[in-house]
DNA sequence: TGTCCACGTCT
DNA sequence: AAGACGTGGAC
């Protein structure tokens, strides 16, 4: 039995040394350019991470530095990376290694369990790759991959399956390249052992893959079922008022936590009564509406959830020449921006198609 | 078009 | 412990 680990362990080495692939990460690695590349590449595509990683190392080199940004300017290095709370979460580990660990990431594994958005998964991929120590990181590529070898029927998403794979795991995982052995396994699992159409014939453990000698590798691991995505109806608002638009930022928890937004009214309605259901939730005080323009309908699909939107252009005059002052959202608070500002404040892809009709609509005005 | 990836972490 | 949490690309 151990000599079936040290084989794989051998074809697998001896695959990555050749068709290892070379990341940003891989190169002059730390403890901290791990730990964010890891937290990147949470449920995140390899292709999609590489810019987002370089310009965060270079605008964040530290820990120190990511402790000492502001939220906002964290925020905008991720727009349009998704899953906000990694961001934050990302800020609030480094704040808590500046006041915990005098900002040198710790090397146990309970300390590095505690760092907020640090669960198992991250936490052997940096023990592993900037420490030496033989953590299986245990994610969505060796779970395919050990379910494969070992034809396991068995649900991933079920404990009985979960316990297998992680014993397996720590038979798999090498002593002398544990952080490699990780590595290779994702390398494998992104390009030879992929979910649909694995292949097989290039694949350097073929040899001891029962799935594949079987004929059918898709069939593993086994799926879960996919629930149908609830719409949900809003009216997108926009509002103008001379080249400044008003804003306002999301709570800090929950869907888009912490990013910018117009207002936004739930449900559809037409230019006629716009106004009337804008009345309830937005006190315009002195202001007038100069006009209305209609902006392009779009959907966007969250992973859970889809928002179904119309959208709508309001130009604002005021009555007297104090400004946009005396608007206010009722509950809430927002604020008029100058429309360039918008560029460096974090909103998110879906309502990027109406940021970018206003900032359209606010340069044609010079 | 719609489905899947996407076990990762937090609540 | 089950559901929330984005996005884009492959097919």
């Amino acid at each position: 039995m151990t000599y079936y680990y040290e084989e794989m362990r051998r074809l697998l080495f001896d695959h990555y040394d050749l068709h290892r692939r070379d990341l940003p990460w891989r190169s002059d690695r730390n403890a901290y350019k791990t730990w964010v590349s890891e937290v990147m590449l949470q449920q995140t595509r390899v292709h999609t991470v590489i810019p987002y990683f370089c310009r965060f190392i270079q605008q964040f080199p530290t820990i120190s530095a990511l402790a000492h940004a502001s939220e906002d300017n964290v925020l905008k290095a991720w727009e349009g990376l998704g899953y906000y709370s990694r961001a934050t979460n990302l800020q609030n580990g480094a704040r808590y290694i500046v006041s915990e660990h005098q900002g040198i990431f710790p090397f146990r594994k309970e300390d590095i369990l505690k760092i907020p958005g640090v669960g198992p998964y991250i936490a052997a991929a940096i023990l592993s790759m900037a420490f030496g120590k033989p953590e299986p990181s245990i994610d969505g590529n060796l779970i395919r991959v050990i379910s494969r070898l070992h034809a396991l029927s068995g649900l991933s998403s079920s404990s009985k399956t979960q316990k297998q794979i992680a014993v397996i795991a720590s038979k798999m995982i090498s002593e002398k390249r544990p952080g490699d052995f990780n590595e290779a396994v994702m390398d494998l699992g992104a390009t030879i052992c992929t979910p649909k159409s694995p292949s097989c014939e290039t694949c350097p453990l073929e040899s001891l893959c029962i799935a594949a000698h079987e004929g059918c590798p898709e069939l593993y691991p086994g799926n879960k079922k996919t629930a149908s995505l609830q719409r949900y109806a809003f009216t997108i608002c926009p509002i103008l008022y001379g080249n400044t638009v008003y804003v306002k930022k999301r709570a800090a928890s929950g869907l888009l936590a912490g990013l910018y937004e117009f207002l936004m009214i739930p449900g559809h309605y037409d230019k006629e009564d716009l106004i009337t259901s804008i009345k309830p939730e937005f006190v315009l005080n002195d202001a007038s509406i100069l006009s209305i323009e209609a902006l392009p309908d779009s959907e966007h699909r969250f992973s859970h959830l889809i928002w179904d939107m119309k959208g709508y252009l309001i130009r604002l005059v005021y009555d007297n020449d104090l400004g946009p002052k005396p608007l206010s959202e009722k509950n809430t608070k927002g604020l008029f921006v100058p429309a360039e500002e918008m560029k460096s404040l974090p909103f998110p892809t879906a309502i990027r198609v109406y940021r970018d009709a206003v900032l359209a609509s606010a340069r044609d005005l010079f």
